[in-house]
RNA sequence: GGCCCGGUGGUGCAGUCGGUUAGCACGCCAGCCUGUCACGCUGGAGGUCGACGGUUCGAGUCCGUUCCGGGUCGCCA
């Protein structure tokens, strides 16, 4: 049996020297420094203690273990004759007793070095991401996870929030992303689907009287991925109020959010609350994004009057955007990367001129543009040395591209970019419809679930009139943070007669509101407390927070970008047993 | 599905204009070394360059196809 452990590998220091221990952990490094001499690293979850080997017999207990073996050592602690003050048990050492192997590993070749493990091929830390968390450094991330949902609990508890857990095999929700389909062994031909958000249990338990509901909630959504979207699952700090408006939302993830920004931020700067509130119109129009990065301090400025007959090709009958920079010191190759991948980003160009020492515009598409040198020059208060980028085409692509343009210029050219904080903003009124772009046809800009502004009254008054429908907004809401968005949230549809005439705007009637959401409409048509909330996002909020690019670095068990584990190996193919259980027949492809 | 970038010993990377035996660091193995801690020194093993096809006297290098990975657009109420 196992000699139970004294003390971990993290906390023995010079006063311990003189005690009996017993240790344990995993073999990282033999230092070999001479002839029956040498220092082995033993790591546990809590650090490394150092071992000396100074007998013929210890060298010879040690020689034939490979690295990552795991170890029992009992010995006496010693004071080190040479210190090492960059460790926390630099000071002292364990001279060896006893040596027991607890478990041996028999690969004298890792897959990759364990404290370089973050240097190595993803797919291969991926397959052997239990060797890949042995890193203090990945560990570390995983660690940070637990400490800040703990303490998003303790802070939404605190508020009187009450964590309630709801189904996860649940009915597939007809809006919205792609449902992960589970099929119903006693229900041949019905499928489960796994929740792509708790959205309408969380506003039944609304209409059931929980006050303040809050959950640390796994979602699914069967989408692609991307660096800062894992595919498949993740979790939202996913939380609702009743009775409640918009502000005691945003008032309450204020004092919810700082804190944790506070805490357990990479950097030390965090905006105050409240946070600024931008319109969405103004969001588009000032950054060309719906989460902008307010790190940086450039704006886009509208030129599309001033470029007006200019002769240049894109520019006419299109609306122009521009972001200008000064005292522009690029080189020509430094451009060309920025348009191409303005361009790889965007699948829109963009076009440039600079200001030279007398005023003109030159290089670029300036031969287009000396007949507005004038109006540009004072729209955008040209200098000599300014360095302008344009983007031209429908009004939302313009803005788009400008907004990409302007995060590039301002993260690449010096002075632009205060990067070390949390730059945080609401961006609220959304648009409750938008014009499909497939359909051509008016449609729920984001989800029919929002209180569109005005209510009742509003949708009546703009019934029939594209342009007035357009122009109504949601009590909707996102929280940005460095250009990520961070939460997403809305004072939430609780009248049936609303949720109709909403339902009526874009072509749909009562009945497709009773069949797509069945419970809720029902619950809402017993006595519905308004109600509103949000769910920002876990994984997005540790990536922040780490200052990870990859939201791999911050769950414990990722996906790789094709929705595949290649530790587990799934998915897999399954038994036809199996496939006969649960009723279902593969089609030869 | 489109586009961009990448794939070279176990790991990370270099490889010029197509030209001799594919180079470096780490790791691994052996030897030396009594205070290392990114230990050091000496020696050694290990790759045919993602796959297939083509151009060529000759291909890691050029061309085509394809597979895999990452990024991005679509998508993500």
């Amino acid at each position: 049996m196992m000699q139970s452990r004294t003390h971990t590998c993290g906390e023995l220091r010079l006063c311990d020297a003189g005690k009996s221990v017993t240790i344990t952990g995993w073999l990282e490094n033999v230092r070999e420094v001479g002839a029956n001499f040498a220092f082995a690293v033993l790591r546990d979850f809590y650090g490394t203690t150092q071992v000396v080997i100074e007998t013929e017999d210890m060298m010879r207990l040690f020689k034939p273990l490979n690295k990552e073996t795991t170890l029992s050592v009992t010995g006496l602690v010693r004071e080190r004759e040479s210190k090492n003050p960059k460790l926390p048990t630099g000071e002292i050492e364990v001279v060896p007793q006893k040596i027991e192997v607890l478990g041996k590993c028999i690969h004298n070749q890792l897959p990759f070095e364990i404290n370089k493990s973050r240097e190595a091929d993803e797919n291969t830390r991926l397959k052997y991401r239990f060797l890949d968390l042995r890193n203090p450094a990945v560990k570390r991330n995983i660690i940070l996870r637990c400490q800040v949902v703990a303490e998003l609990r303790r802070l939404m508890t605190q508020k009187g929030f009450l964590e309630i857990t709801t189904p996860i095999l649940t009915a597939s929700s007809p809006e919205g992303a792609r449902d992960y389909l589970v099929p119903a062994r006693n229900h041949p031909g019905k499928f489960y689907a796994l929740p792509q958000a708790p959205q309408q249990f969380k506003q039944l338990l609304m209409t059931s009287g929980f006050d303040r509901y809050f959950q640390i909630a796994p979602c699914f959504r069967d989408e692609d991925a991307r660096a800062d979207r894992t595919p498949g699952e993740f979790y939202q700090l996913d939380m609702e109020m009743a009775f409640a408006t918009q502000n005691d939302v945003l008032t309450t993830l204020e004092e919810v959010l700082v804190p944790v920004f506070e805490k357990f931020g990479k950097f030390r700067r965090v905006s105050p609350a409240p946070f600024r509130r931008i319109p969405f119109n103004e969001a588009m129009e000032r950054y060309g994004s719906d989460k902008p990065d307010l790190r940086i301090d450039l704006e886009i400025q509208d030129i599309t009057g001033e470029v007006q007959g200019c002769g240049f090709g894109p520019f006419e009958g299109a609306v122009v955007k521009a972001v200008a920079v000064d005292n522009f010191t690029q080189a020509r190759k430094w451009i060309d990367k920025l348009l191409a991948d303005v361009e790889v980003q965007t699948g829109s160009k963009a076009c440039w001129v600079k200001v030279d020492e007398n005023g003109s515009l030159t290089g670029g598409v300036s031969k287009f543009l000396t007949s507005c040198q004038d109006a540009l020059t004072a729209k955008l208060d040209l200098k000599p040395g300014s360095f302008v980028c344009m983007a031209a085409g429908k009004k939302a692509a313009a803005q788009k591209t400008a907004g990409v343009i302007r995060t590039m210029l301002g993260k690449r050219v010096p002075g632009h970019f205060d990067e070390e904080q949390y730059a945080l903003c609401w961006i609220v009124d959304f648009p409750m419809y938008e014009i499909g772009e497939e359909s051509g046809a008016l449609e729920f800009c984001h989800n029919p679930f929002s209180m569109p502004q005005g209510g009742l009254k509003a949708l009546e008054e703009a019934q029939d009139n594209t342009e007035k429908l357009l122009a109504i907004n949601a009590d909707q809401y996102d929280l940005v943070c460095n250009g990520y968005e961070s939460a997403s949230g809305a004072v939430r549809n609780h009248d049936p007669e609303i949720m109709v005439k909403a339902f009526q705007m874009v072509g749909l009637g009562e009945e497709d509101v009773k069949a797509k959401f069945p419970a809720m409409y029902n619950a809402f048509t017993y006595g519905a407390p308004p109600h509103a909330g949000a769910a920002p996002g876990v994984d997005r909020l540790i990536m922040l927070l780490t200052g990870e690019e990859s939201i791999r670095e911050v769950i414990t068990f990722p996906m790789n970008k094709n929705a595949q584990d290649l530790m587990m190996g799934a998915p897999t193919a399954v038994d036809k047993s199996q496939l006969d259980t649960v009723h279902i027949a593969l089609v030869e492809e």
